[in-house]
RNA sequence: GGCGGCGUAGCUCAAACGGUUAGAGCACGCGGCUCAUAUCCGCGGAGUUGUAGGUUCGAGUCCUACCGCCGCCA
């Protein structure tokens, strides 16, 4: 039996369109599932994504813009699955949490919890931030009850809710986040979760009245109201499998890799792991926490106006560009800073002179010396100056995929980068554009190219999940097919193949001023 | 206030259990090559590893205090 996997982005809220920082999630999960598609095949491999559009934030901002709420998350969701396609996000599911299919779904989780009475009643009255969507404690709010992260003034409401039975499981979550030490990482997301889990847990307010609320799914015990916070938007997760059928739900969370940003990690950390114990299923198999995307140094905000647009890097830049800066330049679970002189340093200094230049060299060469003709078996017959290369693209993609595994996206892409400097090294080593001039020395020249093409298709392999639309220009210009590429080093192309002449896959970009 | 994290070359990052002159890449300077997108290769400078103490034969790595940045909780 196959090793199946389940591999999942936040549920997007969808009170905007979508920035770099759900770009840069998006790329990070996309990866991952590519890696694990290769690795696993494509069936053993779900990726799921979607957008969380109940609330009463996507309610205002539908309002301001003089549209009906459906319509506003219609056009939110439009924009989220138009950009992934641009930024080749290769979802297998694409929820939206006004699916019926999703609603009814939660209304069974919902029922169930009841049934069980981990869900009941009481009245709550409390200081209220409509931004947050939750209700503060007098000490939580700052002087005048400022809510602390809009600094606007709460509300004293009193209501009627539905709370969920969280403090209950409390001890039992914190038991499996110490048994299971990778189960929240990187570590110090780990220990943040302990903390939280360390002390008491307020049970769960999961309700609003329509009277006050009515943009979410209707409680199936209780017309008056509606749930629409995590109660809604963590199922998505699962609901594209039917709500009853508990064993293939009981199947799919422990392969289940949720990747999420670290402001939601307590929703995961806590209140997830407590909904998926109340509806009697088992926990997901890791929460992969990363940190926030700056932007010239400074958190993203609607007010400061630095909201990159992902599709305007992407048009500026060409496909991958800015996927392959992300991933390369930022820590898995530590925050980045996103600066466009910065990618066009990365741009220049490793795709256009590492990759490109390399790319072009070798194909060059080939169809000068070899009419492009693969004309020696590639690892074979080698000498010592051979050894380096073989070596080095031999064991790159083993290194990759610890490294994708354990979430370092950046030393993975380093990786691929050493073995690409190996390639570099060696046509200096062996310089085969000077014994192209000596007519003996004919077969080592086709040895040599054999060798660095191979090196290029083992590259065309490897960065396939980093850089998709990059891989397929590469396995093209290679003429390489799907079975071809996915050879290791030495089994890959075969003498009698031809490659196409080179092309500049990144020109250089000049320093502008 | 409690808990936790981080602080290593100009920049981005590495350095299993503490152990030989703290490493890469980028940027910068010099030299070489010409197949290539003025690309590539080689060499080089630069760090009292936040500060002050302590433990140890030996500490970036452990302990204490402090400074700075940040996060979580209350």
């Amino acid at each position: 039996m196959a090793e199946r996997i389940h591999i999942t982005t936040a549920i997007f809220y969808s009170n905007g369109p979508p920035h770099v920082g759900h770009a840069s999630e998006a790329f990070a999960t996309d990866t991952f599932a590519r890696y694990f598609r290769r690795k696993l095949g494509r069936k053993n491999v779900t990726f799921v994504t979607g957008t969380d559009e109940h609330g009463d934030k996507n309610l205002r901002a539908a309002t301001a813009q003089g549209l009906a709420p459906k319509a506003f998350v219609d056009r939110i969701a439009q924009a989220f699955r138009d950009a992934f396609a641009t930024l080749n996000i290769s979802y297998d599911f694409f929820v939206r949490t006004t699916d019926p299919v999703h609603e009814k779904f939660v209304q069974s989780m919902l029922q169930g919890a009841y049934d069980k009475g981990e869900i009941y009643y009481r009245d709550y009255q409390g200081l209220y931030c409509v931004g947050c969507e939750r209700f503060y404690t007098e000490k939580e709010l700052l002087p005048g009850n400022l809510c602390p992260a809009h600094n606007t003034p709460a509300e004293l409401i009193t209501e009627g809710n539905y709370f969920l039975r969280l403090e209950k499981y409390r001890e039992q979550i914190r038991q499996h986040v110490l048994s299971t030490p990778d189960f929240i990482r990187p570590e110090r997301y780990r220990n943040e979760a302990l903390n939280m889990l360390g002390e008491p847990l307020e049970d769960l307010c999961i309700s609003r009245p329509k009277a006050r609320m009515d943009w979410g799914i209707e409680l199936p015990f209780d017309s008056n109201y509606v749930t629409y916070v995590w109660y809604d938007a963590f199922w998505a997760y699962l609901s594209e499998l039917p709500a009853t059928d508990k064993a293939a739900l009981a199947e799919v969370l422990p392969v289940s890799e949720h990747f999420i940003g670290k402001d939601i990690l307590k929703t995961h950390a806590v209140y997830w792991p407590a909904m998926l114990l109340i509806a009697g299923l088992p926990l997901y198999r890791h929460l992969n926490v990363h940190g926030w995307m700056n932007f010239r140094g400074e958190r993203m905000s609607k007010s400061s106006g630095n909201i990159p647009d992902p599709l305007e890097y992407e048009k500026t830049y060409g496909p991958d560009v800015l996927r392959y800066f992300l991933m390369r330049e930022v820590v898995y679970g530590l925050d980045g800073d996103f600066t466009e002189e910065r990618l066009i340093e990365r741009y220049n200094a490793d795709l256009a002179n590492d990759l490109g230049n390399l790319t072009s060299r070798v194909l060059s060469m080939a169809a000068r010396y070899c009419e492009g003709e693969v004309r020696a078996a590639p690892g074979a017959a080698r000498e010592d100056v051979d050894s380096a290369i073989i070596q080095a693209f031999e064991s790159a993609p083993a290194r990759v995929g610890e490294f994708v595994e354990e979430l370092s996206f950046n030393r993975a892409l380093e990786a691929i980068w050493q073995a690409l400097d190996a390639a570099n090294k060696y046509i200096v080593a062996t310089e085969p554009f000077k014994l192209a001039k000596k007519e003996d020395a004919r077969p080592r020249v086709a040895r040599i190219l054999a060798n660095l093409l191979e090196g290029l298709r083992v590259t065309a392999d490897m960065l396939e999940p980093f850089m998709p639309a990059t891989a397929a220009k590469l396995a093209d210009l290679l003429q390489a097919d799907e079975a071809t590429l996915r050879a290791p080093y030495g089994t890959g192309l075969k003498p009698g193949h031809r490659v196409k002449p080179p092309v500049a896959l990144f020109p250089r970009i000049e320093k502008p001023k």
